[in-house]
DNA sequence: GAAAGTACATACAAAATTGTAGGATACTAA
DNA sequence: TTAGTATCCTACAATTTTGTATGTACTTTC
């Protein structure tokens, strides 16, 4: 990132940073999804139900709704058994893997200033 | 956030409790707050009026409450110039400097992703 | 003396997000 | 026959977030 500027413009790099935040954060905001994120980089590959017993609190609409929407995203991966009962497993893409560094950050800032308050 | 009184309120603390993403997400999520945050860690401090046309599209309302909030969590600085007409400049606090990292990785994954759709 | 600039505040409304309740499927075990 | 399991779906309702419109105090400029 830059430098003070002491004019009223404002350059392209700070408006190309300022993108990259807002697609970012258009992409990972809201209550659930960089939680879902963390647990699958942590764990590899969980199962529907894996994931909601992680997710305390969630209903299971909302991790349907989000789950489709990481996936449009191409964030993770669903990977379908057919079996019965079914078995559905959940996992980062490649894409999804390489948020890897903003989850890490996100993670150690926030076990780092949780308890300050 | 939800009123203390629902179960989701009860299973989002015990979430920020135990785990450093998830109130990381409860501090910075929306649609606002990172971009104040970026432009400000960019130009080390900003007057309102400033952010306000930086901040594309954001109207004046949105702007007060999240600086309001910002201020709360103890993320930037209000420095308010006792002059007429008023002058007030807004810089990261300390603690707000430490999400460096964080607003970086995230503006390097978005510029590097968002034009990939 | 009317307009314009600053940094807000307030009431209200629209939109987005999240939650609740119930059901569908499709096989399997009792 | 009945109940159980895992994954997901749909209608609808509550909650949270964001936006619109308007006002304020004060002073300089036209």
């Amino acid at each position: 990132m830059r430098k003070t500027a002491s004019t009223n413009t404002i350059n392209k790099e700070q408006l190309e940073a300022n993108c990259g935040i807002a697609y970012t954060n258009s992409i990972l905001s809201g209550r659930w999804k960089l939680s879902i994120l963390a647990f699958l980089l942590d764990e590899k590959k969980l199962r529907y139900s894996e994931l909601r017993n992680r997710l305390t609190g969630i209903s299971e609409r909302m991790l349907i709704v989000k789950l489709k929407e990481l996936q449009a995203d191409d964030l993770i991966n669903r990977i379908s058994h057919p079996e019965v009962p079914p078995r559905v497993e959940y996992e980062l893409s490649k894409k999804g893997k390489s948020l890897e560094s903003i989850l890490i950050e996100m993670s150690k800032w926030g076990t780092k200033n949780a308890t300050k308050k």
